[in-house]
DNA sequence: TGGGCGTCTGAACGGTTGTTCAGTCCGTAC
DNA sequence: GTACGGACTGAACAACCGTTCAGACGCCCA
């Protein structure tokens, strides 16, 4: 199903003044946080300029007259949430002292606005993104660092690609998170932040135990290496790229799709 | 950007037998296939019913003649997506033995065009997947048990939480591979499964080797209560489902957006 | 031989999309 | 007072969308 019309505000207007929500800010940027939330809410080739200026009480030319374009909107609001993201990050720094418990659940509470948006701009592609994903890796870092040196995370013998991974398995969750809130009853976009520590709960299992039992990892990898030996020894060697040994599902297993 | 046509078979008759690509089967099929492969790889609005049909060499009406609209189209994507998907667990499941290394990476790649429409069914939500959703977790669960049963795995306080957030996790950075391809240089559902050797060792030892240093943490819980004790000391008590105590990022922050 | 039926097509339809155009309103500078 | 320029609008545009329609083709059964 497509979105089509958004809750106007009904300040159909021009001038029309104390209206709830937010302030009634500039006509221009009421229109890029309509944008912002309705792309976020709904994708962006699902909401039509007409929703969005409808949205902000404006008529469509004047989105167009203020972007140029839909991609211009859309490159637009893409600097937009880069910009206050950076905003909220240095506003965390600045925060001295202890950090509240759930200070990260509130945080993305109240950005989750930014982060829908950003679930969908990183489902739909386009390299826009890319410079912001490659800052909140670097902050992640950061962030693993200094808690290495408090001594509250183990060190990693490849720390980057600890950080990605954790960060990717972590936002990752978040883009799931219409199935999150099926599983855990709570969606981490919407609904109260409290709620969500049985989720809290068993990702900090999984981060403060180890889920896997290296010794017994390591000792089927070499069984299997042997087993793997035992397969070729027939063989006198492995074509170079040749596919490998295993006999996984085997349709359209040749074809270039 | 939008898809417009894909490269169309070329087979743009009727009866043009011996193509290259998969086995020309039935017209019926083939839009099937067409449009998994379309919607997996650009989305759902972004492919049109006509840029299926030229992938699969047929006319558009011939799609709707068959399936009745587009959206009949999408749930009969869904239905042979679950099928396929339970094939080849079962299929899996009958594989005796040890297994071969990276097995599950090239299980992965063989059903990557699956797993590709299976990232964006999830990603535009609509209940049709729940269903294959819950079957996921539900085999999860049964690996990690299986693997639990064999040492490989640690117990857990509750298997079915952690095998949620291990699935989502997984899963979810599936999600972002677009992003996991620029940060390790490649993909997860494209390229050789071979070159993912460095993610999954990032992955392994964030599985195998604890992240959180638990004892820390508990420490800083326990001070950070007390610190909340300490800014609530001159309020009688907290009223129930007040906003926390974290001034979290101001803007924005009583809107109900 | 003929009639029905499922497959499949080109042409066309109504609707929605993003965008353009011509023009109105209004605050400001001269 | 008037010319100007930006904000803003309704009407209109071409393009594309999913879908419908009428008909052509080939196949099976009588």
């Amino acid at each position: 199903m497509v979105y089509k019309y958004g809750a106007s505000r009904g300040s159909q207007g021009h001038s029309a003044g104390g209206n709830a929500g937010p302030p009634a800010a500039d006509a221009r940027s009421r229109i890029l946080e309509s944008a912002i939330d309705l792309f976020g809410e709904h994708g962006f080739q699902e909401v039509s300029l007409k929703a969005i200026a409808a949205h902000a009480g404006v008529s469509a030319p004047l989105v167009i007259h203020h972007y140029q374009s839909k991609a211009g909107l859309r490159t637009a609001c893409d600097r937009h949430v880069a910009e206050e993201f950076r905003k909220s990050k240095t506003e965390s720094v600045r925060f001295k002292g202890p950090m509240p418990r759930n200070y990260a659940l509130d945080a993305i509470y109240a950005n989750r606005h930014l982060l829908k948006y950003m679930i969908q701009a990183f489902a739909a592609g386009g390299p826009n993104m890319d410079e912001l994903f490659d800052r909140m890796i670097e902050d992640s870092l950061d962030y693993l660092a200094e808690a290495e040196s408090l001594g509250l995370v183990h060190p990693s013998k490849n720390p980057r690609h600890r950080a990605v991974v954790i960060f990717l398995h972590s936002f990752g969750a978040l883009m799931l998170h219409k199935q999150m809130e099926r599983e855990f009853g709570v969606s981490p976009l919407d609904g109260d932040p409290k709620d969500l520590l049985p989720y809290m709960a068993a990702v900090l299992e999984v981060h403060t135990q180890p889920v896997i039992n290296a010794e017994k990892y390591r000792e089927l990898m070499e069984s299997q290496e042997a087993f793997d030996r035992d397969i070729h020894n027939d063989v006198p060697e492995d074509a170079p790229g040749a596919e490998s040994a295993v006999p996984a599902t085997p349709q359209r297993s040749g074809t270039d799709r």
